[in-house]
DNA sequence: TCTCCTTGTTCGTGACACGAACAATCTAGT
DNA sequence: ACTAGATTGTTCGTGTCACGAACAAGGAGA
């Protein structure tokens, strides 16, 4: 494995970048009293009433750590447990107006700064950052296969 | 389904794959049962060996949240406490042989998955990606100066 | 009915982060 | 030299987040 590889330079940079949008998240959240696993928990809810297990699936987590984070966004208004009718033991998870409102108002304000950010670059730039940030989107979405792997009927 | 402003469809794609490359780490760190702040920590340490302070401020942390972190790498045997004779409060922290290979197997293995990742846009591609996120990172790394501050002296 | 599966909670454990309070040491002013 | 204050790092209590094991309750199929 060579050394100083043009490529080293760009995993540089989309790891530098990654960290700096993660903490710029965070920070913005943390404004609001809120944890980076809550603002994604908002954000799924905002078009979603998962259950608990749905729930857990979306956030890659185990349904006991759902439990205590659930509880602790009901504790603060953000969300509420919907009790199934047709399952008496489910609940589906729904987000309060008022979480709505907390999550928006994030949101708004993340895409403000980003804005700001990706504004030094010019407009032909950023269509083109983007068309390049959606191929790797597209592939990081799919999940890994060993080569000679064909599609999956 | 065309979004309402470019914008918005470049910051989806930054925040994706910003998570996308966050979650690879820590997977990557996980299966050798480091956390995203140890391997941090082990990064830094590559090439410096600083007090408990400095470090702190590196990884943007209190004081008294390291004195664990580094508990419990020592007690893994990946980092070490130097006590400085000019200072007989202070300490130094310098990472150990093991600490050392086990972040090289780490970034090594980080820097494949995403060179496989990034493998799917031609060269010429690669590079103008990374010429794009050299300027938002360097934008970025500047500290946002309030209107009327000066330079600190 | 009797079993097995599913849904969700509880409990114990541990990493991580913070602020307040503390001990030890260094530094400056007198 | 001596004291007052700053600096370095730890400890302690609290809280969030995450996990796995064990559990209760309800559903579904034989």
């Amino acid at each position: 494995m060579p050394a100083k590889t043009p490529e080293l330079t760009l995993v540089d940079g989309l790891f530098q970048l990654s960290f700096h949008l993660h903490g710029l998240l965070a920070r913005i959240a943390g404004g609001h009293d809120l944890s980076l696993i809550q603002v994604r928990l908002l954000g799924i809810l905002r078009d979603r009433e998962p259950g608990m297990l749905e729930l857990a699936r979306y956030l890659e987590l185990e349904k006991s750590s759902l439990s205590g984070l659930i509880d602790r966004a009901e504790r603060r208004g953000l969300v509420e447990r919907i009790p199934s009718r047709e399952d008496r033991r489910a609940a589906r998870i729904r987000v309060t107006a008022q979480g709505r409102r907390l999550s928006r108002i994030v949101e708004d304000q993340v895409a403000t700064e980003v804005a700001a950010l990706v504004g030094v670059i010019s407009r032909g730039d950023q269509a083109r950052l983007t068309a390049l940030l959606s191929q790797l989107v597209a592939r990081a979405s799919r999940p890994v296969r060993a080569p000679g792997d064909g599609e999956p009927v």
